[in-house]
DNA sequence: TAGTTCACTATACAAAAGTATAGTAATATT
DNA sequence: AATATTACTATACTTTTGTATAGTGAACTA
């Protein structure tokens, strides 16, 4: 488990780097990885309808509620960069392109479960109490 | 695993509402709870500090680098709200205020090892294709 | 050939998030 | 009595993020 180490973690924002040296610094870069791909309105619901299965442009404008063309594009294309979307482009006549998720985009899953899990506790222990 | 399920996820923000009909709705609500206890620019390095031992307002300021008083103030008031953080008011002369994180808030290390974990293999995926 | 679909782009604007800088009130220290 | 520390708050501003609305160009369809 890494919750260990964590606690020494986030150095490039804590001062005291003497004490921090043992810090991986690659986990830190880890979990900002991982914030920028959910992070923001439209990221979780483009990757939950494309696991859904509609990978198309129009299909995911009519498919994720109010979005705009220009938010999708956006995304799509952040989303792309950061290697958890493919854009795929089919040479038939019109011309198809699909998104779909890569294996790290479907593995994102696992970090989902997390988020549920302790969500879902967190709601009954602050109901609870 | 949740992750079967996780398919059938986010029906606020999708339309085909007949299809989607056995989504459980808890699992979004836990899913945005987490997001908003870990989205912005300072709330992991504030929960961070706080597991790392400073918990004064002072030592906070001075331990996260370049936060300015304001931000503090905010984040703390939003993390005690979310019920992650709990305000401790000393009666000694003068008073002395501790900021500790509750048993959901140190538990919110299970997801940053989720985040790690993924954001790693992720990053081997990448830079290894 | 007029209209429709697909996959976007452009421009302008509004709202949210974060920054800079200064100030306050209570107490303690010299 | 003057200065310092703690724990903030107030005001104004900038940056980032997201919205609204319209338009483009290529192909297809009636």
């Amino acid at each position: 488990m890494y919750s260990e180490l964590f606690k020494w973690l986030f150095m490039s924002r804590l001062k005291e780097m003497k004490e921090v040296k043992s810090c991986p610094r690659q986990y830190v870069l880890a979990v900002n990885d991982t914030l920028n791909v959910i992070s923001g309105k439209w990221k979780l619901p483009i990757i939950a309808s494309l696991l859904y299965g509609k990978n198309r442009f129009k299909d995911l404008q009519e498919n994720i509620d109010r979005i705009t063309p220009r938010m999708l594009s956006k995304e799509l294309k952040e989303l792309e960069l950061n290697g958890v979307v493919e854009r795929k482009v089919y040479q038939t006549r019109p011309v198809r392109i699909e998104y779909e998720l890569t294996e790290s985009g479907k593995s994102i899953l696992s970090v989902m479960d997390a988020m549920i899990e302790w969500g879902l506790d967190h709601r009954a222990k602050v109901v609870g109490t």
